[in-house]
DNA sequence: CATGAATGAGGCTTCATTCAT
DNA sequence: GATGAATGAAGCCTCATTCAT
């Protein structure tokens, strides 16, 4: 028999997880408390703690959840395609989607804002995630270069950080405002502008250096 | 003589706001006490109720002094500026100051991030201010339109929400990581790649539409 | 075997408000702390939370409970009566022993003054119950009327708030300085003149209206 | 220049001395803080703290002034009456008065309660304007003993207390509710009833002493 | 497994009071 | 005389956590 992945009945603990997700998502860490999710969930604090730890083991396995699954959904789609310009449009249509599906990506990015400065453990493992991020899509424009297909005078590293950056801002106007921000197409035009940029030679002004 | 125009002993409110800004842009809002903030000032508790009513207070105050100022600087700088893709750039520049000059910016991206369904008052301020800020790109873009620099087939609202977007994601992983991320450079690249987007046509190849 | 109603150790949510009734009718609301009641009930603070949502609903749990048992009581007890003399009478007697037992009238007469302009729901909760007092003795006066035991010419509610001025009066002076006011012979003498007034016809010089 | 008695310009102490006296009248001592008199008065706190030592300061003034004022008037008043069921009108008229005039009795009656096993100093003043008015109504109706125009098998302390209750319990009822409590036929009733109390041989029936 | 009950720490807020100017 | 500024204690309330059953 195949029980759906997840809200099943058969494992409490991954619902208890699912529903966590939903409000550290939603509401960050220090605004959810224990009890909101036990509320949500239709169950009391005593089953949270008899299957967690302790709040931050339910925050911890909560991101290392999502991560894996973005993680590992992005490797799987990505991996197969050899035209690294579309690895690039790829890596945006699946960003979308997890921005967009039961706050895949917002989890990820309310938490990562969050605990800057404030929650050191998790700091560590935003840190550690957006360097892989930015070292898998450096790599992928390595690729482009290697290929031709991509200017060979970008700093791939520096690129990696425009485009990761580029889709948290925008994420992040979308979650802000869903009803009037279009995420799908902003996310689409900005792969392509991004592509623009990479694929052709472009002569730049400089900024000139200010006071400060 | 320049007198110092902050941390003035002369206007204890101002300090106090001073100070609290610098503990809401670092640690957000909930991980920010009271008594951290007065203590962080050398006062105790009963001083910021003196100058503010509660919490919240020093809060709305605290963003509207920042935004305020960030506002007010685009305005002057950018305004006498003829030239659109110049005003863009200036904006970057302005944004990369205040990113790194004592937390200018820090203070409303966290807390923009935090607010969201969170705090319900300051959600509205901040989407105002998105949306203000959207609206005074587009309008640059526009000019830009009829000046004849930029593509007439951009659709100003998403390239203005496109280049907020940009700025906001690059902050953030500075934010989180200053000293491995370069904001300056990612800034400008970014400024430079909207900028060659802007100008040239570009044949777009549109994602297919998956499910979802 | 008879089993005590109340302070059962199988009911902490009953005993606690057992003892904030005691708090609250020796103290009031103001002088009663969480705290306060959480010592004298030998829990902390955060027991009382657990039971009651704040503060005001631990009071108007109070004033609902002690109102609730002396308004049927009042009911159960006067009903079967045909006489409404002995009514009156059967009416002071009750209020005499929730007088002078467990601060079971004292809650309500310390609250009534406490709320007054100052604590809204309260004071509703209390002006209601006065009205409901008076309509309820003022209809026993009807009955009185109506059997020729009473004058016809008396205004049934002015004598009915007579009636609830004088208790409440003497109660005030009873919880002032119990040793030395005769509560139980100051209602019963009351009651008795409250009824020879009502019973016969009394020539009254008006006073004379003065300025004020 | 005859300056008015009270809000005079030329006594701050004495303009400050009214507004505390109306606050603490309608709210209490508990619920008026230093700050709403302050404010009310439309001064700094520092300057209520430069004209009275403390808050307790404050009150014990404050019903030392109103209790004064009425004492002295029931005196004045009283005195040169030598009938006494008039004098007991007359007390009844001025109580009346008192009650709707600023505030002048409501102070004395809402903080009498208040004061009830809360602030031993301020129930000591009250225990002893009780005993000192019941002592005042018993000497009135001494003499109406004596001048054989009241019943002599009367307990005139019992008397005077079932006297001042009425009082009592009808002012209450009015501040609850003064748009639909006349308090003045209210007293004036009361009075008529217990003059025709004392005035005639009343059979009474006994209550049987009940368990409790 | 799960609940009901409770704890204790910490946070927000009020308020009487003090004091330099 | 009076103010602005500040303190410190105390009160209300939330919340992560524990534990007996």
């Amino acid at each position: 028999m195949a029980a759906p992945a997840e809200r099943s009945r058969e494992n409490p603990r991954r619902e208890l997880l699912n529903v966590a997700i939903d409000c550290f998502a939603k509401y960050g860490y220090a605004a959810t408390s224990i009890d909101r999710i036990a509320k949500a969930a239709g169950v009391t604090k005593g089953a949270l703690y008899y299957h967690f730890k302790d709040k931050e083991e339910l925050l911890l396995e909560s991101v290392k959840h999502r991560l894996g699954q973005f993680e590992r959904r992005v490797v799987q789609e990505v991996a197969p395609i050899t035209d690294p310009a579309e690895s690039i449009r790829t890596l945006g249509r699946i960003c979308h989607q997890h921005a967009t599906k039961s706050n895949h990506r917002r989890l990820i990015v309310t938490l990562m804002v969050e605990a800057l400065d404030t929650y050191p453990a998790l700091e560590r493992v935003f840190r550690d995630m957006m360097r892989r991020f930015r070292a898998f899509v450096a790599q992928l424009i390595e690729q482009g270069k290697q290929r031709g297909d991509f200017r060979s005078d970008v700093d791939s590293q520096l690129a990696a950080g425009m485009f990761a950056g580029a889709v948290m801002g925008l994420e992040i106007q979308y979650y802000q405002d869903p009803a009037s921000f279009d995420l799908r197409r902003a996310l689409e035009e900005s792969c392509e502008q991004f592509l623009g940029w990479l694929g052709r030679q472009a002569p730049r002004a400089r900024w000139k250096q200010r006071r400060n």
